[in-house]
DNA sequence: GTATTTTTGCAACACTGTCGCAAAAAATGA
DNA sequence: TCATTTTTTGCGACAGTGTTGCAAAAATAC
């Protein structure tokens, strides 16, 4: 869907920023962090607005949050609400959603209660594999 | 092992900052932020040394590093080289290693080559699902 | 114990993420 | 369309995390 058809169906204010990081997300499956967007957006909007528009997007189901383990979030659009993998590479640095890759049913010892998962492979990916 | 054991095996000065820190460390099974230790360990070190001793301390593989969601990271003792399940407790916050629980056999797609993981499960604990 | 090497504390710094608030933009609806 | 209401933005300030250079202090080696 576009951008303007998301920010619709999620009754958000169309908003010059927020169509343009919708659209910066949307046409990317490589999970970007605040900085990045911004770097795409130059003179655009404002920190702030990129990290309010983040929240509200990640909390309306429309993107994820992929926890690495640096110190900055790195945000994608949410294309299946199922547990899924985090593949990053530490040669071009990109982190994304691995759709094909299905995690093993984990089964957790007595009383403990799942609510979300967050797997993160780090490697080396298939381009920058080639180039070894 | 003794946290002057430790750092002999390693050979890295048994100083009283660091032998402080890794008593810390091996005397939990939670993992510890360097916020947490620096109020554990309230005026003994300051916190530069505290950073430095836990990025040294990763780097021989004594503690590792658990990403999670949050924008701190977390330290713990490295109890098995494999690769194990993370649970963070959204409750008491409590972050551990599940050293049981084995995450099944993950296969990536063709070209990417896995260097390490990282499997973190965000729920409630089997402590705080008791008081529920 | 003295000399050498390593580590520490401190201050400064860059960066991430959040918030209050007045100004600006978007939505509403006649 | 235009005036009114509601929402969002930009800005500045702020708190927190993690890193670094450097002189002083501590640990190690002899
Ligand atoms: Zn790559
Ligand atoms: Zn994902
Ligand atoms: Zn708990
Ligand atoms: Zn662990």
């Amino acid at each position: 869907m576009s951008a303007i058809g998301i920010l619709s169906e999620y009754k958000m204010s169309k908003t010059n920023g927020r169509v343009k990081i919708l659209k910066e997300l949307l046409g990317t499956d490589i999970a970007l962090s605040e900085r990045e967007l911004q770097m795409r957006l130059e003179g655009i909007c404002d920190r702030a607005t990129i990290y309010r528009t983040l929240k509200a997007l990640s909390q309306k189901g429309v993107i994820h949050k992929i926890a690495t383990e640096g110190t900055v979030a790195k945000f994608v659009i949410k294309k299946t609400p199922e547990d899924h993998i985090h593949f990053k590479c530490t040669d071009c640095g990109k982190v994304r959603c691995m759709t094909g890759v299905v995690p093993g049913n984990i089964e957790l010892p007595k009383g403990f209660i799942k609510k979300e998962s967050n797997y993160l492979i780090i490697g080396i990916c298939d381009v920058c594999a080639k180039n070894l």
